[in-house]
DNA sequence: GGGCTATTTCCTGTCGACAATACGTGTGCA
DNA sequence: TGCACACGTATTGTCGACAGGAAATAGCCC
């Protein structure tokens, strides 16, 4: 027991900021593995941790569990959401739907401006993969193409978009940490080529190549279950 | 000010059920458009209403607010979602999207026991035609429309279009206050034709119907905003 | 010695109270 | 008469404490 452990913060946070704090905090630290899938998370750990009641504390688990990312066993404690490999294939699906409608949305909405700010998400995915970075990799992929939904400019396949690709990180986490970057390399090659399908506005170049993208990361993730947890899940997968 | 209000329970409640009977009841209440959209919801009356403390009523409310049907504004009240009549075109896209996706993910796995729960639910929703019980119907025209996306075995599907759905079920309560009961009774026949492609497993017949399907219930509520709500509309419906 | 039961202990669910913030109202000034 | 500022009020955000359940432990009986 650490003597009077100096809390996350000592400086007296603004009113409202307490739950959204310590959402943000939590949801970055289930999101890039460092909170494992199935630790427990207690409340009162959790309120010395960052220095503030149990109140707020509650309403950020609370957040979380409707974002699916921590499981709340009734009046006991709550977990870190674990990943189920059982539903892979049906993420899989939901996924390269998403990745198909959205691009072709922004297919056909396309304007300059909104292109800059998918050029400059790109930028930062290619940053990444030039750093080695697999967090920061993972995270402005997400952007990258929550930026191409939100061109698509329909907010329900956004949120829903967004969603999916932020489970996807946890999953992606694990598969990365024995990339060869040749991979990378190729997506950021794809991530050129639907820049530029969008911005010709060529619906169905976008659709295609939002096809071969998906089912790009979808082979190399089976790949990697395949070969690193066996067959049980082959099976699953199938 | 009524003398001592009898509380929604006099029952003292089991102990984990508190959020949960509150959250059931505000959700019914603002789906059935009894609660009015805008309409606020202040914490200490709705605790006097519910006879108990403002803890179980903030974190119904908080999951309410995960769900999009209530608004939070910071350090003020939580008002009921209003409903954006703007974004009605993205509504109805994704709406049929998720048709058609759970309507061939369905017809690819139909066994007889699923038939059997989907038959069920459409028999709810003739009666609920017969009767003209709007409530009912559009609550029944939800449980098979979720039962198909159940059959098609995605659960990410399942649980966005469930939450489409329900979000629809407050446009689709506005309409249905004018209806005639001649489309309600198409519907009925549209879902014994859904019924049979998907036990024939014809995907691709089930996919048309889905189509189809979508395509009447846009079409109407179209019909409808723009004949009640006027013009304006017509420009973010077009 | 093993299995069943009582107890203890931890953690959550709920409560009432306090503090801070935003809005509405009233007043003063130009 | 209109606007700006200060004050009062109402409602939320946060806190510490208490009570109820469930798991873990200890005790007891066979």
């Amino acid at each position: 027991m650490a003597k009077n452990e100096p809390a996350e913060t000592d400086i007296p946070r603004t009113r409202g900021s307490g739950t959204q704090s310590v959402y943000t905090i939590l949801r970055r630290e289930i999101l890039a593995m460092t909170l494992a899938p199935g630790s427990p998370l207690d409340e009162v750990r959790l309120s010395e941790r960052f220095g503030m009641s149990r109140t707020p504390i509650r309403e950020a688990l609370l957040r979380l569990s409707a974002d699916g990312l921590v499981t709340t066993l009734p009046n006991r404690n709550t977990i870190v959401a674990t990943i189920d490999f059982a539903s892979l294939p049906p993420y899989f699906d939901a996924l390269t739907l998403m990745y198909r409608v959205t691009t072709r949305g922004a297919a056909m909405r396309a304007t300059p401006q909104a292109m800059g700010e998918i050029r400059k998400r790109q930028a930062e995915f290619a940053a990444a993969v030039a750093a080695h970075d697999a967090f920061a990799m993972i995270e402005a992929n997400r952007e990258f193409h929550v930026a191409i939904a939100e061109l698509a400019g329909n907010s329900y396949y956004t949120t829903f978009f967004a969603r999916l690709l932020d489970e996807g990180r946890r999953i992606l986490r694990l598969y990365y940490r024995t990339f060869d970057d040749r991979l990378p390399r190729q997506y950021v090659d794809e991530h050129e080529e639907m820049i530029a399908a969008i911005e010709a506005r060529d619906v169905e170049r976008s659709d295609r190549l939002a096809i071969k993208h998906a089912e790009q990361i979808v082979r190399q993730i089976q790949d990697y279950i395949a070969r690193d947890l066996g067959q049980p899940i082959d099976l699953a997968v199938s």
